[in-house]
DNA sequence: GTAAATAATTAGGGAAGGCTAAATAAATTG
DNA sequence: CAATTTATTTAGCCTTCCCTAATTATTTAC
């Protein structure tokens, strides 16, 4: 009778800590899962319990713990909250890393989807605009630090109006440096200028948001070029070697 | 033995209710808090008892009820954590502002300090950096809305460049206009210029975060100009008249 | 192949926070 | 001023989520 769908802020913490052993074991015991959430083996069975309840996930006292279908959406939805907060904190707000964490943690059971969506925007616009930028996020920080501007508004609006230059000759002369995706490096971010490829194959990677003009971060190459993971919009995406060929990407 | 100066979710948000009411009608009875929260009567008695043990708020059964001295405190930290949220959503994401106050609410319980103070300072930074501002903040908006430019990155990078030689200029030729604090008006915002007076009488107020160069908002003035409420770094402060009147601020 | 160690489960309990229904106090009104 | 209505409190119950202690299942070691 526990309302079939709806997990609470404690369930999620259980969902996403079962997805994130399943990562780097490959199989889920309640051990791991009271450890990492530092809590008693008992609590861990009635969480249990309750997840497969709800279908989240597939559950046999002594057996391996496996997310259902369902389970796995729920949990990346989980998980994508807890990002795109962290993201903001360090990306935006020149948050030490660790409080990052810490602060997505306690936060990622009460955003609502539609400020998660708008963390996601404001993050890539200042990434994006020229009067954001890298540069102008390290002004703040060192304002945050030192209480006090780092250079003169002069200088530094100067330096927005160089970026932006440099952006529309490029444009211009046709030469905006054109990148295949596979060959970006983990940790880089790129804007996608093109996808090839026909609409069968791709249409997944166009429902996730991986449209011209939005931003991609680089997140993995396996060994042999073959999957790439990505992160578009939040939501993380394994792309095989033939998807990835056909997608143009440009630095930014 | 329930922990004596920690407040449940649920625990601030009565604290809260009770907080807005007393601020509306001086009075609170059960009945009204009951109505804001949508919650049973008797739920109502539960928290009022588990707030009074923690010493938060003064009860006997049938009078009225009074926020104590710790209270009161505990009662404007939430009420500030909210409103900080709800600023940054409104001014920074562009969130309608029925929408930010939703989602401050189900926000404002899981906020941690250090996050709440950074909130602060970067809404004032995109006010007061001339590479934010409001037209830069309109941008975003349009691009969430609409999915593309409202205009080209060199007319908006080229009104920065102008605000800031309007700023220089002014500053140049010693012509910032500065007015007194208690001529602005309701909603304005202005950045501290000089606070003048002897060192107890405005010992408050600095300690408050009004320091020249912090901005403050002007939220209301009452009839004779006595008192005067104030927002900085999200607190909300009320000034006497003779206080304000050593304040000078420069409009932004 | 049994004994010891480890892992997982059941049983039972407590705090928090909500509920409804019944009782009591206060206010209103004919 | 007694009767009715409204406001508040009490009593008892439910769910969630954590705990400890005792029990049962599974592995490991000799």
């Amino acid at each position: 009778m526990t309302s079939a769908d709806t997990l609470t802020a404690s369930l999620e913490d259980y969902l996403e800590a079962i997805f994130h052993i399943i990562a780097e074991k490959h199989a889920v015991k309640p051990r791991d899962i009271a450890k990492r959430l530092k809590v008693s083996y008992a609590s861990v069975t009635g969480a249990l319990r309750a997840l497969a309840e709800k279908r989240m996930i597939h559950y046999t006292p002594y057996d391996l713990i496996t997310l259902t279908e369902t389970g796995e959406t729920a949990a990346k939805d989980v998980v994508r909250r807890h990002e795109v907060l962290k993201d903001f904190f360090v990306e935006v707000l020149a948050v030490p890393d660790a409080d990052a964490d810490t602060a997505a943690c306690l936060m990622e059971h009460s955003i609502p989807k539609a400020i998660v969506e708008r963390f996601i925007e404001f993050v890539e616009f200042v990434e994006t605009c020229p009067r954001g930028g890298d540069k102008w996020i390290k002004g703040f920080s060192y304002q945050c630090d030192h209480g006090g501007k780092q250079e003169s508004c002069e200088t530094c609006v100067a330096s927005c109006v160089a970026e932006v230059r440099k952006r529309t000759k490029k444009g211009d002369e046709k030469a905006v440096v054109s990148y295949k995706l596979k060959n970006m490096k983990p940790g880089q971010k790129c804007r996608i200028l093109k996808v090839r490829g026909r609409g069968e194959t791709n249409k997944r990677i166009l429902e996730m948001g991986m449209t011209p003009g939005s931003v991609v971060e680089l997140e993995r190459i396996a060994p042999l070029g073959d999957p790439i993971d990505v992160k578009v919009k939040g939501y993380h995406l394994s792309l095989r070697k033939d998807e990835a060929e056909g997608i143009d990407v440009e630095l930014i």
